[in-house]
Formats: C-alpha cells, sequence, structure tokens
RNA sequence: GCCCGGGUAGCUCAGUGGCAGAGCAGCGCACUCGUAAUGCGCAGGUCGUGGGUUCAAAUCCCACCUCGGGCUCCA
C-alpha cells in the first residue's frame, strides 16, 4: 500500500507555507521559484534541519529554509569553499603540497599545509596565491559532493597523509575508539562509514562534510591576511604546519567594512598608544615582558589603584603587604611547585643550600597572615588584599605588550569564610566586581564558568561540585549570559570569571573568582567556630582588574587612548593666544590647579593651531584657549575634546564647575574622537 | 618553547658589497598668531649584540638578544 509515485514533490518554507516542485528539484530550485535575488544570494539550504548544498534534491514534505550569504551560517559557508579554493590554489602552485585542516572561524578562516621539500610561505606569496584563487574562482567550478567508502577515501587521499589520519580517526571512533574531536568533525560525514569529498576540478578534492556554494563564482570578496605556524592537531609534539588566515565576505562592502575594523583594532593598539602617549615602555636592558611606568602611564596607574584602594576598603577589605620572595617550601606546601614549575622564574640557591623563588602567586602569603594566630568565627570573612606584584616565567612566544608580561600586579585579594557564608560573599562579591568595573567605562559584560580540568587537578568530586554549583547559581543570579568553559579552572578550585566587551565589541577576560578548598587543607587552616570545634575555612580568591597593567592596556584601547576626565594624565591645557596673553593663562591654570586639576601651559612659541594640533593629538580632554576678549573678560574659549567647534567666552566659573562634575562622575563613557 | 618575518637617529622609515640618509621630534634664532603642522639653522647613529667571509660588510654567513604575526601555554 505504497503512496502513488507523483512527479511532484511538496516542501515546507519557514513561515509555513508549501510549494509544490517538480520530483528531483534542489534547495536552488526552490529558492529559484521564491525569487531571483534570493537564488542569487543563497549559498546553502537548512533541510529537515540539517545544512546541505543547494543543489542536493530536497525529499517530499522537507522543511526548507535557504541560507543566504549574509547570514552567520551562510558566511560560514562563503569562509569554508574559500579555504577550498586557497587549498586548490596553493596545490596549484607547489604540486606535491599536502593540506591538513581548513576550517571557517570567526571572521574568516584558515587552511594548514605541509609543503614539499619543508619550504615554507612568505608574506610574498600571498599575493600569488590570491591570484591563482581569483583564477579559479573566474572559472566557476562547481563543488561536486561525493560519498564513498573508507577504503575508497583511504585510496582517493592516497598522498595526503593528513586527510588519511582523519578518515582513519574518524573510523575508528566509530568502532568505539574514541571521541571525534569537534575540530575534525566539520571535515568529516556525519556518518562515520562514509568519506564525504567535495570536487572543484580533476585536480583538486578536499575530505570534508559541507556544505559548500554551488559554484567558485560565488566566492570572491576575500584576503589573504598573513602566514603563520600551527601545530598539526594543536600539539607540540606534532609537525609544525604552515597555515594561512584569510578573511571573506558576502560583499566588497562587508569585506572593505572588516578591513576597516581591523585597521581601528590597530589604531586603539596599547602597545603603539602608550609610546604615542609617553605611557610605559619595555626597556631591553630590563629583559622581555617587564614594563617600566613613565610619568603619565604612572599616573593613570595611581589613579587606578587608589580608586581601587578606596572601593575596596568600603567593601570591607583589609590591606596587607608580602615580601616578593619566599623558601621553596611555601610553594611545595600550596601545590604550585607541583603544577606551575616551568611557568615560574628557577630558585635561588642561599644559604647553603636554602632554594628561594620569586613570587608567582600571592595566595600562600596571605594564607600565612590568616595562620598567624587562631582565628575566631566572628573574624570571618576575612578579606585580605594586595597590590601584589608576582614573576611568571611566560613563553617568550607569549609575551605581548602589557596584557601577558613576566612581572605584573594583581588586584589580589583573598576571602577566609565559613563553608555557609560562601554563597552570600560571592554574590556580594560578583555585584562589587561588575560595579568596579562599570566605573572604568566597561558595561558591557558576560560570565564565563570554569570547570575542573581533567587530570590536572586535586580534591573530591564534591568539594569541586560544591564549589561549582556555588559560582553556577551566583552567576545565574546576575541576570547575565554564563558560558560554559570545560574544564578550565585551576588545579585547586573552579572560577568564575567576567568577560567585558570593549567600545569595539572585542572581549577581554577581566576579573576571576575562585572557589578553593585545596590550599585551606593543605595549610591546615582552621577556626573556632560558636561551637567551640575547629572548623576548615574555605578560601575565595579573587582579581578584580586581573593585572594592573593588563587592565590598563585594555582600557588604552577600549578608550583609543582618550582617557576619561578623571584618568587623563593631563586634563586641561591652557593656550594663551599671543605671549602677552601667557599671565592670563598661567592665572587660568593656577586657579584649575587649586581646584585639583592637572593642568599644562603651552606658551606662544609656535602658532595656536600647532599647538592645538598637538593637544588634541596628546588627547588632552580641554583645550583652553585665552585671547584678548578673555583676559579683558575673565573668560575662556572652550575646546573639548571630541566636540565639532569651539565655545567662546565662557566664564571660568563655569568651567571650573562643569570639570569638577566630570570628574566627580567618573567611567560615563565620552565620545571617543576619531583623531 | 616552536614556525615565519623584522631590528638603521628619540619616532616612522629609505638604503642589497665601495662616503650613513629623509621626514617628524629635539635644540638655537627669528616669527606673536583665536582653534589640526611658521620659517631658517644646528645637533643627533657602536646600522640589536658577538663572531665569521671579504681588499672592503648596514648589506653575505653563523650564533645569541629582542620585537611582530601565529601555534602551544596562561595558577
Amino acid at each position: 500500500m505504497s503512496a502513488p509515485v507523483t512527479d511532484e514533490i511538496s516542501a515546507q518554507l519557514p513561515d509555513g507555507s508549501t510549494r509544490t516542485l517538480p520530483r528531483g528539484a534542489s534547495a536552488l530550485d526552490l529558492a529559484k521559484t521564491i525569487g531571483a535575488r534570493l537564488a542569487k544570494a543563497a549559498v546553502a539550504a537548512e533541510v529537515d534541519g540539517q545544512l546541505v548544498d543547494l543543489t542536493r534534491p530536497l525529499a517530499d514534505g522537507a522543511a526548507v529554509r535557504i541560507i543566504t550569504a549574509n547570514t552567520p551560517e551562510g558566511r560560514d559557508v562563503l569562509r569554508h569553499s574559500t579555504a577550498h579554493v586557497m587549498a586548490q590554489a596553493v596545490c596549484s602552485l607547489w604540486p606535491g603540497a599536502r593540506y591538513a585542516i581548513g576550517p571557517a572561524i570567526n571572521d574568516g578562516f584558515y587552511y594548514d599545509f605541509e609543503l614539499p621539500g619543508g619550504v615554507h610561505f612568505h608574506d610574498e606569496d600571498l599575493a600569488r596565491i590570491e591570484a591563482e584563487m581569483r583564477r579559479i574562482i573566474a572559472a566557476s567550478q562547481p563543488f561536486a559532493r561525493e560519498e564513498h567508502g573508507i577504503a575508497e577515501g583511504l585510496e582517493l587521499f592516497a598522498d595526503q597523509p593528513f586527510k588519511r589520519e582523519i578518515i582513519e580517526q574518524v573510523a575508528s571512533a566509530a568502532a568505539g575508539a574514541a571521541k571525534v574531536d569537534a575540530e575534525l568533525s566539520a571535515e568529516t560525514s556525519s556518518d562515520p562509514a562514509v568519506v564525504t569529498i567535495y570536487r572543484n576540478s580533476d585536480a583538486f578534492v578536499d575530505l570534508c562534510r559541507g556544505p559548500h556554494v554551488p559554484s567558485t563564482d560565488r566566492l570572491g570578496h576575500f584576503k589573504l591576511l598573513r602566514v603563520a605556524g600551527a601545530y598539526w592537531r594543536g600539539d607540540e609534539k606534532r609537525p609544525q604546519l604552515q597555515r594561512i588566515y584569510g578573511t571573506a565576505w558576502e560583499s566588497d562592502d562587508e569585506l572593505k567594512s572588516y578591513l576597516h575594523r581591523m585597521q581601528e583594532a590597530e589604531r586603539r593598539d596599547h602597545r603603539r598608544l602608550g609610546a604615542e602617549l609617553d605611557l610605559f615602555s619595555f626597556p631591553e636592558e630590563i629583559g622581555s615582558g617587564l614594563a617600566v611606568f613613565h610619568p603619565k602611564g604612572g599616573l593613570i596607574r595611581r589613579l587606578m589603584e587608589d580608586y581601587s584602594r578606596e572601593r575596596h576598603a568600603a567593601a570591607g577589605y583589609e590591606f596587607v603587604y608580602t615580601p616578593h620572595v619566599t623558601k621553596a617550601d611555601l610553594f611545595e606546601v600550596s601545590g604550585h611547585l607541583d603544577w606551575y614549575a616551568d611557568g615560574m622564574f628557577p630558585p635561588m640557591e642561599l644559604d647553603g643550600g636554602q632554594r628561594y623563588y620569586v613570587k608567582p602567586m600571592n595566595c600562600p602569603f596571605h594564607i600565612l597572615i590568616y595562620k598567624s594566630r587562631q582565628r575566631s568565627y566572628r573574624e570571618l570573612p576575612l578579606r585580605l588584599f594586595e597590590f601584589g606584584s608576582v614573576y611568571r616565567y611566560e613563553l617568550s612566544g607569549a609575551i605581548h605588550g602589557l596584557t601577558r608580561v613576566r612581572g605584573l600586579t594583581m588586584d589580589d585579594a583573598h576571602i577566609f569564610c565559613a563553608r555557609e557564608q560562601m554563597a552570600g560573599e560571592l554574590e556580594q562579591l560578583l555585584r562589587f566586581v561588575l560595579d568596579l568595573l562599570s566605573d572604568f567605562g566597561l558595561a558591557d559584560f558576560y560570565l564565563e564558568l570554569s570547570t575542573r580540568p581533567e587530570g590536572k587537578s586535586v580534591g573530591t568530586d564534591e568539594e569541586w561540585a560544591e564549589a561549582t554549583a556555588a559560582l553556577d547559581s551566583v552567576g545565574r543570579q546576575m541576570g547575565l549570559e554564563l558560558v560554559l568553559d570545560e574544564g578550565g579552572g585551576a588545579f585547586y578550585g573552579p572560577k568564575i570569571s567576567v568577560q567585558a566587551r570593549d567600545a569595539i565589541g572585542r572581549s577581554w577576560q577581566m576579573s576571576t573568582i575562585q572557589v578553593d578548598f585545596q590550599l585551606p587543607q593543605r595549610f591546615g587552616l582552621s577556626y573556632v567556630g560558636a561551637d567551640n570545634g575547629r572548623h576548615q575555612p574555605i578560601m575565595i580568591h579573587r582579581a578584580l582588574f586581573g593585572s594592573v597593567e593588563r587592565f590598563l592596556a585594555v582600557l588604552v584601547e577600549h578608550y583609543a587612548g582618550a582617557f576619561p576626565t578623571w584618568l587623563a594624565p593631563v586634563q586641561v591645557k591652557v593656550l594663551p593666544v599671543r605671549d602677552d596673553h601667557l599671565a592670563y593663562a598661567e592665572e587660568v591654570a593656577a586657579e584649575l590647579k587649586r581646584q585639583g586639576r592637572r593642568v599644562e601651559v603651552d606658551p606662544a612659541a609656535e602658532p595656536l593651531g600647532a599647538r592645538v594640533r598637538r593637544g588634541r593629538l596628546e588627547k588632552v580632554p580641554y583645550l583652553l584657549v585665552v585671547g584678548d576678549d578673555d583676559v579683558t573678560s575673565g573668560t575662556i574659549g572652550v575646546n573639548a575634546r571630541g566636540a565639532e567647534s569651539p565655545e567662546r567666552n565662557v566664564a571660568l566659573a563655569d568651567f571650573a564647575e562643569r570639570l569638577a562634575a566630570e570628574v566627580a562622575a567618573h567611567g560615563a563613557p565620552e565620545a571617543v574622537p576619531e583623531r
């Protein structure tokens, strides 16, 4: 009793309507019946919840969604297809090249290669590869999907060891041997017994789950960006491959806009602005990853630290100071030497063989303060805070400006509390964190919960579960997006971290909060409870800025160097129009300084235009121009940073009041000027 | 740590085997100006460091330091 075979099928659209199509019709045919523009913008289809090629014949009754190039899924398809074209181009330019993995990533794609004879790509090769890619695109090659068995697949990729390894691994995973990496899943069919490939031409075949655009003529708005080394399968013990990164978009406008965003990020680079604004430097004489702060950078840093201290005092923290070096024993007890010895500066041998380490963490020192005498439950929670400078031997290749250094200062505190106080303390803490970050102008947050790292941790399952649940519950209460970072915790406990998005939408990990049952145990911490019995406290490790250096770097990039007035090293510059206005300019400056403002006078040795330009390049919030009119009537001309045009004849007292209010308002984000 | 590419004046960079250069910044003098670069002059360099090749090295070779882009790592 089978249904009668007809020549027609029906397809259901996302809006619930259905269309009738001839049997054998594809999603592309469907798109054409809807409109020529849709058919042109389409790059793939979602059929019954699965992404497939546009050209695949539809089953009767299928639910079909046409994926256009300007959607996240559509861009992934474009980028993945562009990666294939790049691999084809590389193989045609370097016969015998082996290609490994080439996925779509955020804003682009990459592909990893091994070139014959150990040859490496050079920057100049990118232009050649791009030219070859444009030739392939112009040839309108179809992406033809084929399915093969495992043995056939291995045969097809006889000269491609990386592809064979992927096929073999997926096949053995299917046999129950192992889990397939997420990384490989895009390369392989959803059915492990089937090897899916895409054939672009006789010369090029790639292993791939798809979907792909129907033909290379759908591509073209791309650019190759850089070459880099990358370990095969991300494993430093495996061969290092040559990776080419590129970006691809659905239109030239989108491509240009992306490249513009990249330029904008470069313009904000704290390493560049740090030198231009004379904030800090990395003298080679000192060593890699070790910064010095110049007066202006030092001033910003002091303002950040002073404000943080004020807030911490108000939040019930007590301030402590601890040394920079310690006997090895302390880090043996804490466990740091077991887990992180490679990341520590090597020990100094002193006093007949006694080993001393420069500290990479402050926690054991704060623990010793806790341990210095017997503690009562009445003292808890005990919150010990320190701007603690620590030194970590970061790998030379990991060092990056102020964001990854070998010497840094943490706004570090450890909260010792009773187990039953933990939840309340965490909640109060997270509110405190978000509030403090907001005062620095960061307002767009999400949270990340990092759980137990498998095989790299200590403690019982119960402790981990309890700590993780506490963090999870507090995170949920904040009403913020909470994402899971599986296995990202420290060896002694899970953590929740606050991620902040900056002015151009990049996210930075800022604060971290960690619950720790282990160190109190290792150090044998206790307090006397109301029941007169001994109890073990738990510890909460937390850093809000993370590292002061890194936080400053984030602020530089967030504000593009144009710090809000309360943090600006120079808040006001007074520019006399001529030398004979200098005395009045000095008076204006003196009055503002008396009110606590940071003011400089730039005398008339150069034309006014040149001094205004310099003030703007220095991103000073207010440039005050004073000339004849102002001297006679006690006014100033106010040139506010980012303002369209200057204000003339402003009464000094009015301006001073406005400035005082702005400084008091702290982190209210203001318009960031373009130059 | 690994792969690739850099390191020349305070900064940005030119200079591919034969005299060490430019612009900006700095200093001096002149200019005295109402909102994004006034003019002239002067000074400034162990060409990252060490070794090698050569009649001759910024330039070619080796090692190291350091910076950048990635990978790995990030308590």
